[in-house]
DNA sequence: TTCGTGTGCAACTCTGTAGTTGCACACGAA
DNA sequence: TTCGTGTGCAACTACAGAGTTGCACACGAA
């Protein structure tokens, strides 16, 4: 596999924690926000927000700019939704294989009786 | 949230250990197989095994049916479909807050302008 | 019944990481 | 320049969970 999966492993671990779903949810109803202000309404301290933003950014969920002394972020969607199309794949995927296998399965019951 | 945010947590959950996933994969290619197989074809176990396979059938991931004295698994797709849909409709949302908060942005900045 | 093998249960180690606190530094405002 | 506040860095604690090992039990086959 490609950069692709590494995207995806990413992407996944970054959405497994709660916390950073939070920081998230927070980020795209502001549109933008320091880590400053968004452990204000979050139960976690300033330093545990960074280092969630820290994560996010190296998932590519996030984007930062310095704006004078300040860091701001904002959410970004690209590896959110490759991670989805690639979820979809693997739902599709699955599927396909289960019904192989049924038909397979189903043949063989086929001979067996005659 | 209902159960639907359920699911999604520990679907993500699951599907963030690369262990797991591995286990998904043999899972799908085999359409069926024991934690004792399993074991064989992954670096890991069998405890290991059934440890993740416990997770993921928590997460709805995959199905477990006795057969005798041994208990086979199979993968299941509609949680994961779940997910992905969910995946898919956050991007999107957030597509949509981006938008509107450009727009804004720019209607400000018309306004300071004149 | 006896033997072999697959499962289940429990205790334990160990690493990763979420979270905290404290302090130094940078930078904008008065 | 001085003061206040936002960031960055580092050390530390604490807990979750991934993985192992050992043993008891269950059940099919000979």
């Amino acid at each position: 596999m490609d950069q692709r999966a590494e995207v995806v492993d990413t992407v996944l671990a970054a959405l497994a924690d709660p916390t950073r779903r939070q920081v998230l949810d927070l980020l795209a109803a502001r549109g933008q926000a320091t880590a400053t202000t968004l452990a204000d309404g979050l139960p976690v301290s300033r330093q545990a927000v960074v280092k969630h933003l820290a994560v996010l950014d190296a998932a590519g969920l996030v984007d930062s700019i310095k704006v004078g002394r300040e860091v701001r972020y904002a959410v970004r969607t690209e590896s959110l939704d490759t991670t989805a199309r690639w979820m979809a794949a693997l739902a599709a995927d699955w599927d396909r294989r289960l019904a192989k296998i049924k038909r397979v399965a189903e043949a063989a019951e086929q001979k067996e009786k005659s």
